[in-house]
Parts: structure tokens; C-alpha cells; sequence
DNA sequence: TCACAGGCTTGACAATTATCAAGCGATCCG
DNA sequence: CGGATCGCTTGATAATTGTCAAGCCTGTGA
């Protein structure tokens, strides 16, 4: 692992105001790895070994049951997955798998224990991210308890929309992984945007544009405490 | 607040290692109250000045979005609500509701902050209460995301009669509020309870007999990461 | 170049869930 | 007691979503 790459995870909240020593003794045993696309980096029943960091690439958090699987979030670098899971001692709750190739920082799951008792700054900063992971999975529960697929889908794209500042928007994944965070089928998810044409929706392939934001609007209800920012 | 009612919260795990001056001080400004039941305690855009802890009754979590409602959790006693929020000094994100008279301490939300910089066990602690409450909200997040109503209806009758011990089990809520829980309306709640019928599944108001765990696991596919005992 | 695979779309149909309306039975209260 | 309210249920119908099948388009590799 260089130098530069150890400067990056540092930068991160959760470690930056963390002793010099504590951070290292937590790399104790941790390695970086470069994962090709596609490959699934644990299952969600699997106990958990690691705490990950993406540092390049882009991984999906999924769930299965009866036969099926859904998205449940998208990991964008840099950024820790599953701590809550690392700090516990038990199962990872989801799978994951990288979606591109993907650099990721593996650290020991007991480092981290042992981090957390140790460090002061390490143990607030957890709470810290914990409270907003959690307040994260509320508002996606929300999402699909509270809203039509339609409605999500709208909603999707004005956060979109807002993220990416310029006047076309580019889906960040391909359309089938959209349509599993959503919660419908890719057939629903290609019918929903036909349902969003009248209110100034204009899809092709990737690029999204968006002609009519106050009738999006009106439609999507969008509401601070649900799409974040 | 009498004594034997700060024995009570101070024996929650969350509390429980917190040096005494540090117990004391964070109850400063602090107070029990009793509710009548269908009282709204606050609304999820208010911002949070209190941590809760129901010590006598029963409290409803439940969001809000396009003229729609949506329970989020069930608190039952003696349990905390609102930790992550207390912790981030934002929005309540949940709103709630007593459903049966209840009796509530409630904590300044400022004393929570002060107490987890000041108390190390009580910090290691809200980590893992936090932890625990994330994958709460992603077991119900996989629930909605991956099962039918009928199937969330099957596996939390078998959860509840694993909890309950008996081969006849009673709601603990009513079934309007069961089937908000459930994320499907008290008309089709009457109509998954029909469709459960031939697995054995015979319903007397609130009285719920179980007369073919087998056949109704077998329609359930219940989930060690899904349902919890 | 051409065949092929994969992502996406569309159509037809089925399953799931919601909505509206009506009625039943228990409880509460004047 | 009588009337009203409320929770629950049932029926009829509509909206939403999923499934299966087929076809289009693009990028890839023989």
C-alpha cells in the first residue's frame, strides 16, 4: 500500500482526527486489492472479516430471499462499507459485489473493535457515521414504503439532476441496477420512463434530460427528509 | 422522577457502564411524563431536542410522505428512540406516536452529545446500539423489498409465536397498525389472513392459532437475517 | 465481416395491491 | 336502552407491478 493511497483513507471523517499510532496499528494485517468487475466480495451471511474501503470503482450492496435479490445501495469511492457489521461481530447482513473494477482497502474486523476502545476520536467518529448510515437506510425505507415506483423514479432523477448540475444528466449505472434499487423489474423501469415522457422526460440510452422540472416536481413530491442531497 | 424508575433506565445496556456523575449530570433539565394514548409526541421534520425511552406503554414510529403514512417501528418497553437523531442534532426523521397511555423520559438531546464526549463506555456503547438499530431498519428494508404481503404477514406470525412460546398467540397491536407495519392496507390484511387459511392459519380477533408451522414455513421461507427471535 | 451475447424495450397477460363502498359487530356514551 | 363510532371484513373494481416471450440494437470476438 503507498503512501498516497494511505493519505486518501486517512482524509476520510471517520479516521482523520484518529492518533498517528492507532491508525496504524488498525492497518496492522490490512491489504489493498484490485478486484475485476463483477466478482462478489462477501454474502450477506457470511461472518465479517473485514471492514471495507472503496477506493476506486463502484460496488452494490445487495440482499437475496425467496428467490430473489435487490439493490440495496451503491457505494461510490471513497467510502467505508459495512462498519456497522465490523464493529458487531457477527454476519455482514448484505452481500456485495463490484459492479467495475474496484480498489478496495481491506482492514481486520477486530482492528477495528480494538480501534474503536482505544481511540476516542475513532469511537465518536463511528457514532457519528453510524447515526447517518442509519438515518441513510430510514430514508430508503421510506422510499419504498411511501412511494410508487413512478415516483421513485422521478424522484431519482431530480437528485440526479441537482448531483450533477448541468442540464442532461448521465445514469451513473446501467439501467437494470437502477431498476433493482428501485425495487422494479428492468421491464417496469423502461415503462416508467415512458410514463415520465409527458412530464418533459427525454431518455436516450444514458443521457437523461430533463425539459420540465415544475411538472417532474409536481409529480415526484419530492421531500427533503427522503432524497438527500 | 423516582428512584426506582432511574434504576430502571440506568439498567439499560446503554446506560449501564456510565460513571455515576455522568449518569447524573446527563439527567439534569430531563423528565418523566405520561401520555394518553394517539398523542403525537413530534413530527419527523421537527428538529431533536430529546432523547426518548419508553418506560411504561407503547410508542409507534411512522413516516409521511404524498398524503400517505407508513409505521415505521414498533417501541416497546423499556426501550430508547431516536438515539441516531439525538446524536446528529438534525431532524427527528420519524415521527411518533403513543398507542396506548405511556410513560416517557425524556433526555435533552445537547446532554446525549455531552455524555458520549464525555463518557467512554457510554460512546462504545451508543456504537453498538447504533449498529444494532442499522440492521433493524435493513432487516425491514429486505422484508419490503423482498417478500409479497402475504409472505411478510406468514413470517411475522411465525416470529411472533416463537416469541410468544404458546401454540396460541395475540396480536400485541391492533390489526390496522399490523398492517401499516406490514406496508399493505387493513383490507388486504383481512384478505392475507383468508389466504393463509388452508396453511393452517386460524384467526379469532386478536387470537392467532398456528395449526401448521410446516406448511406455513414451507409458504414463508422465513430468514435467520430477516426475523429476528 | 458476421454471428452472438447482452442490455434494453415492447406487448400480452397474470399476480399483487389499492380504492371505494357497504355491512357487521362490539364498545362507548348520552 | 338507543344511537353513534370504530375496527374489521367482504365484494367489486382499478391501479400497480411482475412474468413470459419476442424483437431491436450495440459491442465483442471468432
Amino acid at each position: 500500500m503507498r503512501d498516497s493511497e494511505k493519505q486518501i483513507v486517512r482524509a476520510l471523517p471517520l479516521f482523520s482526527g484518529m492518533l498517528e499510532a492507532n491508525f496504524e496499528a488498525m492497518l496492522a494485517g490490512s491489504f489493498l486489492q484490485r478486484f475485476p468487475a463483477t466478482v462478489v466480495l462477501f454474502s450477506e451471511s457470511d461472518l465479517t472479516d473485514f471492514l471495507h474501503i472503496l477506493v476506486d470503482g463502484q460496488v452494490e450492496l445487495f440482499a437475496s430471499a425467496n428467490n430473489r435479490e435487490g439493490t440495496m445501495t451503491l457505494i461510490k469511492p471513497v467510502a467505508t462499507f459495512v462498519l456497522a457489521s465490523a464493529l458487531v461481530d457477527g454476519a455482514y447482513q448484505m452481500s456485495a459485489r463490484t459492479l467495475t473494477s474496484s480498489q478496495i482497502l481491506m482492514i481486520p474486523a477486530e482492528n477495528i473493535r480494538v480501534a474503536m476502545l482505544a481511540d476516542r476520536d475513532f469511537a465518536h467518529k463511528a457514532v457519528l457515521e453510524l447515526a447517518s448510515c442509519y438515518h441513510g437506510v430510514v430514508r430508503a425505507y421510506k422510499n419504498i414504503k411511501l412511494r410508487t415506483g413512478v415516483e421513485r423514479l422521478a424522484n431519482y432523477l431530480l437528485v440526479q439532476h441537482r448531483r450533477q448540475g448541468g442540464d442532461t444528466l448521465t445514469l451513473p449505472v446501467e439501467k437494470r441496477t437502477l431498476a433493482s434499487m428501485l425495487g422494479i423489474t428492468p421491464e417496469n423501469l423502461s415503462r416508467a420512463f415512458s410514463t415520465l415522457k409527458p412530464y418533459g422526460v427525454k431518455v436516450d440510452g444514458p443521457k437523461i434530460d430533463l425539459q420540465n422540472i415544475k411538472d417532474l416536481e409536481s409529480l415526484a413530491k419530492p421531500s427533503e427528509l427522503i432524497d438527500t442531497l
